[in-house]
DNA sequence: CTTATTTCAGATGAACTGAAATGC
DNA sequence: CGCATTTCAGTTTATCTGAAATAA
């Protein structure tokens, strides 16, 4: 607090979230609209993945390993904003499932390199035409410009936050 | 699957998330950007606020109602595409702490209307220069176009998602 | 000795489903 | 009776912190 109790009337403030005196009430923090975005995408992807045992979250993982072979447990952490203790569990949980396999890395015997399994690459060619299904129905009203946009937009939202934060090192 | 079972080598596939080619390599989903996003917000906002007491997620409600007066419980599980049951707890966890108060709805003996209390409009006016100042963070290589587009094209987005989805109800 | 990686154990937050009570 | 709202109880998923073992 700033000012005193102010016990009775609305302080009157005149930023951001709080109300304003009149005019257009102030829209939703661009925060949580995103949060909302979110949870929407999250709760469908889980639903569609269902039937097949894999989370979200799961799914996400596979997507980004598939494209970038190699990666440790680690690095995953570091490319997920998230703490290696978080993405040791859910790599682990992919192996148990045969989706991913690792070795140890031949540069580093204490890392273990994860390598996507045929039956993870099969799992992914299984459900990917419904993910991208989803992803298109999340951007059925937005045109080609539109969409890229949208990409440069959040993906500086992600750097500009990552870069004064010590959970993103970027390796 | 759809053609076998292809131990040996990689299936070459064409679509979405797995591998082409040659090539650009696919860029990743924006499932997954948002997902991101949403975890980098979700932490800075947890730090920013952890000396309150007060998480992320209870604070994005009390910005919600602030700018909603009167909503009950179930009009705010609506407005956030979660469970009645979901904000139950959070509603019950903000009146515990004294931020929110309910009175019966006149019109409506089993519904339970909400409304900040003076404690609750301190806090949102302390932190709120706080958290504009973490958005601004966020969107700081943008220009103010380009914050209304992202805007735009995130809410299109939640639009999209919801129009055929059981659990967004418009109210 | 320090640092990075992995992993185990426990805690917490935040969602869910199911079920029950209440009011319209 | 049917439907909406609230709430209780239990479960699940996904994060976190702390601590330990291993390797460079």
């Amino acid at each position: 607090m700033s000012g005193g109790p102010t016990p009775g009337p609305v302080p009157c403030l005149y930023v951001g979230v709080t109300e304003r005196p009149s005019g257009p009430p102030a829209p939703p923090l661009l925060l949580y609209v995103v949060k909302q975005l979110e949870l929407a995408t999250r709760a469908q992807l889980d639903a569609l993945l269902r039937p097949s045992g894999i989370t979200a979250l799961q799914y996400t993982a596979l997507s980004v390993l598939v494209r970038r072979p190699a990666m440790s447990s680690a690095d995953l952490a570091r490319a997920s904003f998230v703490s290696a203790q978080s993405t040791s569990d859910l790599v682990g949980a992919l192996e148990r499932r045969g989706m991913i396999e690792r070795q140890v890395d031949p540069d580093s015997r204490r890392r273990m390199l994860i390598r996507l399994t045929a039956e993870g690459r099969a799992f992914l060619a299984e459900y990917d035409p419904l993910v991208a299904q989803l992803e298109e129905r999340m951007l059925q009203e937005l045109d080609r410009g539109q969409r890229d946009a949208l990409r440069g937009y959040l993906n500086s939202c992600r750097r500009s936050l990552a870069s004064t934060e010590p959970l993103a090192r970027p390796s």
